[in-house]
DNA sequence: TGTACATCAGTGAACGCGCGTTCACTGATGTAC
DNA sequence: TGTACATCAGTGAACGCGCGTTCACTGATGTAC
């Protein structure tokens, strides 16, 4: 049965919001088209309505997942720590999409790299901004550095199954990065 | 038709040798039992005498794949060169398996999990006998962080479509992590 | 504003297809004498 | 050492299943008068 422009425009929403939301818990290929669609309260049929095809899904919720959030913190003290906290980790459905599809990313066809690519792009230049050092060049390169480490160390610690030791990556990686800001 | 003793051996050799490199191209979900047995040289049938099943034939060549090699240099520099370096950037197949399955192996049941904690705990000491640092505490925090900023690196490195920015994110992270040693 | 009709979003069965896994069979290897 | 037979690794067809995708149909929405 047809419904108003109006549930059509909050079907598409509640789409790409289950696609990311499933997409980071246990990345594109275990995820189906049902999947989906189920999570947002529709049948499996209705998906070509709205997308090309799975793929083209992928690289439009990897968009909206990847678009720059509104209240992103300022100071990278802050960012670490929120960043590299165990609440984070755990929080695999609203936390980091390039931690959590990074690796699938680069065996994905058609967009979604390159929408990683921008997103790769947008996060050094921020945070060249907030990073430490003494010029532009140095900078940039604690940025890339740091970023590293902070995606790094939160694959490591979601890979652990040792809770010691996934705890001691993040407080490990949070300190050692608040000590290169000297 | 039944095969010696020796071939056997051979046979089992050439199978985790085909999966190691298969499943750090492309993943554990994309290769097949089918692709696994031909780059061995065998039929897909024949599978289940070496495996329980295909999860099992992932434990068991992620372990192969994990165990600590011979020849691995003992100063960081060398090994950040190594690591970090386009060369390895663009060989999945014989590159590193964290990088490679990190996230794969997160989502993975059954023993391959434990693998790869038991492989990161044996890279943290390594790591900490090698880092820099004032006292142990100190060696084992660089470490991590380390590890983590390599890692994080070269999955990076391998999600940008863009040469330069991948380039870039090898040799800034190689030089931001030489530069952490003072 | 009310009505008659056209539109089209959503449904669910159905489609190929490829996957992991099973199994009857084959024929070379291993063994008992 | 040679021979006859048992063993069993490898083969390839077949299985059930779930996937992405298609499509005829339904019925509420949108529109023309």
């Amino acid at each position: 049965m047809r419904v108003s422009r109006e549930q059509v425009q909050e079907n598409r929403r509640a789409i790409l919001e289950a696609a990311g939301r499933l997409f980071r818990e246990r990345g594109f290929e275990s995820v189906t088209v049902t999947d989906v669609m189920s999570a947002a309260g529709l049948t499996h049929g209705g998906f070509y309505g709205y997308f090309k095809s799975k793929d083209d899904l992928i690289a439009q919720a990897l968009a909206e997942v990847l678009a720059p959030s509104d209240a992103r913190p300022e100071d990278l003290a802050t960012l670490l720590r929120q960043y590299l906290s165990p609440e984070h980790r755990d929080n695999f459905a609203r936390g980091c999409p390039v931690a959590a599809l990074a690796s699938d990313t680069i065996r994905q066809p058609g967009g979604a790299r390159a929408e990683m690519t921008a997103s790769l792009k947008r996060q050094i230049e921020f945070f060249s901004r907030i990073a430490p050092g003494p010029d532009k060049s140095r900078k940039r390169r604690a940025a890339i550095g740091t970023w590293a480490a902070m995606v790094g160390a939160l694959i490591l610690s979601r890979m652990s199954e040792d809770p010691a030791l996934s705890d001691e990556i993040l407080s490990a990686t949070r300190a050692w990065l608040a000590a290169q800001e000297l």
